[in-house]
DNA sequence: CCACAGACAGACAACGTTGTCCCCAGTACA
DNA sequence: TGTACTGGGGACAACGTTGTCTGTCTGTGG
């Protein structure tokens, strides 16, 4: 009978009200055992759980969710590209904290587009998500207001928001920049060519700044050896490099926006065997085998993703709690290595 | 008397039914409108569009899939570690299908633990995700029997499943690793050391079996300067590379089983000042940056995850269809630079 | 022996949506 | 004027589960 009912609608899942039937017993008694209801009688609850493994039941979890208003046990994680390292780094430490809770995340890229960015928060919000962990672009994320004093947990990472008031956990990008030029400037450079991608970024800006800021500590204009690349192939930032080594007042160091640009100066160092002092913001897996000294501003991307998704939780935990902004700090490190000749 | 309802239970989502009482309409009216069914008359549509928007609503897609049966729009893709870059690039190029697709990727890690990927197997399962994606760890995955005759659409990526049939998309491992030793010996090296870790994986294995054609071939004895190490520390590959070089009879070359194994070569031969050739599986972001000429066996692994997303999807359209098995082409490539003295 | 409490199973409704069916108004045709 | 048809809106049930409530059975104390 059990064959004859498996063979009419083998591709059909059972459902809990299958089981009550195989095992004798009312549906809501399924229920109790599936969710673990300790007022069972055991040799009911044996036979149920017999019948469940006989028909290979699986709870359905979005009926599940639906009828108890619980939490979907899911939480979305909106990033510019899965791709970079820094992104998938910061998906794995928010993965790992959401594992604790029992969460799955839902990892979606914008590749650098506000409407893909809107599109995916709605999508994601319309799958009931129990909270949003952001990497912005684009200027403006009004559209999360609603969601927001709906009481939807919304986290920004790398950038804060522009709109609306959410929690936010960023680099500080401004403090490390400052620090590595100050250190360039102890060592006795003068003449830093700063080097940056497209200043629409938050991130770079705040960079920049940093750089400005130390740079005027020193009383040295900071625009002075200022070039901003608008590509993020890395020859760009190669010629950027070039151009300054041949003006008539060439840098004696360089500070590069990002670890793309300074793979782009490093290469272009090597082929002029050019020996400028370099420092960079980000440190990255393979900077110790660079094939010179490099001097750049670490921070733990793991950081960025636990702070994020912890404080998804926390805030899903109490929804009103006060509005949290974390910095991650950053740290000077020597990179590079003094190779021998091939 | 709109500001009156929202003030009262602000932080309930509206439905369909509260979209329906506000534009004077059916719910099932509404439910149209939701759903682009054209014989809506365009006044109640443009009723039902104002009282939306007026209201904030957003369809609960757990509801709608729960009724219409429909797809969960949502594909669990299960590999090891997604901090490691060689998976997050398969998670970026599977979620590029799947967008095409208006779906979203549930991304976990199973961190190499059997027991953590069954259980992310069957949460997914519940979830009612429409397909899944594996690079399976262990060495049984019979409890995805039930699934794939269910109708589950399952992809196994990297390594092939035991103990059930499904999908797979796979590295040709063996054969580039075969050409690349071939490449060794015909530049007239005899003694090559090859180096893998742990024999337990699948692709290791397939490894090692195409460098031991390669020397066969040749009439070498395959095993002659084989170490296997037992960690993915890379000081335990410069251990081994320096015992081989130590040893009466050295290799002239070095055959590196993954990327992690070479960086400890690198880091070996850079400090013993030594040049024995250099070769080894994987091509990697930074490998151009190596300060010696290496030649790496390179595949695309985005094509990985393309393929793997893409059999998911047509699976998921013609469900009896025959079993795939892809097998994502290698090449041979030099990297590595030749730099000048630090 | 009765009253009562406690333990536990089951009937029923509900979550928010969509599928099915029916009904009504309007139109065409005889 | 009656019939058949069509376009389109609404009532109702259903998806698979859980919350609520009721009812039964057992055991205990007076």
């Amino acid at each position: 009978m059990t064959d004859q009912a498996a063979g009419r609608d083998r591709d059909r899942r059972p459902t809990m009200v299958d089981v009550a039937r195989a095992a004798g017993v009312s549906l809501k008694t399924v229920s109790r055992v599936a969710n673990g209801v300790p007022t069972v009688r055991s040799d009911l609850a044996d036979r149920v759980r017999a019948a469940m493994s006989e028909l290979g039941f699986q709870r359905n979890n979005v009926a599940a969710n639906l009828r108890s208003g619980r939490n979907t046990a899911t939480i979305g994680l909106i990033i510019l590209d899965l791709a970079n390292p820094f992104y998938s780094t910061i998906a794995a430490a928010a993965a790992a904290v959401a594992e604790r809770f029992d969460t799955q995340l839902i990892t979606a890229s914008s590749g650098w587009d506000p409407v893909r960015e809107r599109e995916l928060v709605l999508d994601l919000c319309e799958r009931r998500v129990d909270g949003l962990i952001i990497a912005p672009t684009g200027d403006d994320q009004s559209y999360l207001g609603a969601e927001i004093a709906r009481g939807m947990p919304a986290v920004f990472i790398d950038s804060p928001p522009s709109g609306c008031l959410a929690d936010t956990v960023l680099i500080d990008n401004r403090t490390g920049t400052r620090d590595l030029v100050r250190r360039l400037l102890a060592e006795g450079h003068r003449d830093i060519g700063v080097i940056t991608d497209s200043l629409n970024d938050f991130t770079m800006r705040e960079r920049l700044a940093g750089a400005a800021e130390a740079l005027e500590e020193a009383g040295i204009e900071s625009g002075r050896h200022f070039r901003r690349i608008y590509s993020d192939r890395p020859h760009t930032a190669g010629d950027a490099v070039g151009a300054m080594l041949d003006s008539s007042e060439p840098p004696t160091a360089f500070f590069c926006g990002n670890n793309r640009i300074l793979l782009g100066a490093v290469e272009e160092l090597a082929r002029r065997h050019d020996r400028t002092r370099l420092a960079a913001f980000d440190d990255f897996e393979f900077a110790p085998l660079l094939p010179r000294p490099v001097t750049v501003v670490g921070y733990d991307t793991r950081t960025l993703g636990r702070l994020a998704a912890e404080l998804v939780f926390q805030r899903l935990r109490r929804p009103r709690s006060a509005q949290a902004n974390y910095v991650v700090p950053t740290y000077l490190v020597d990179r590079g290595m003094a190779v021998d000749p091939v």
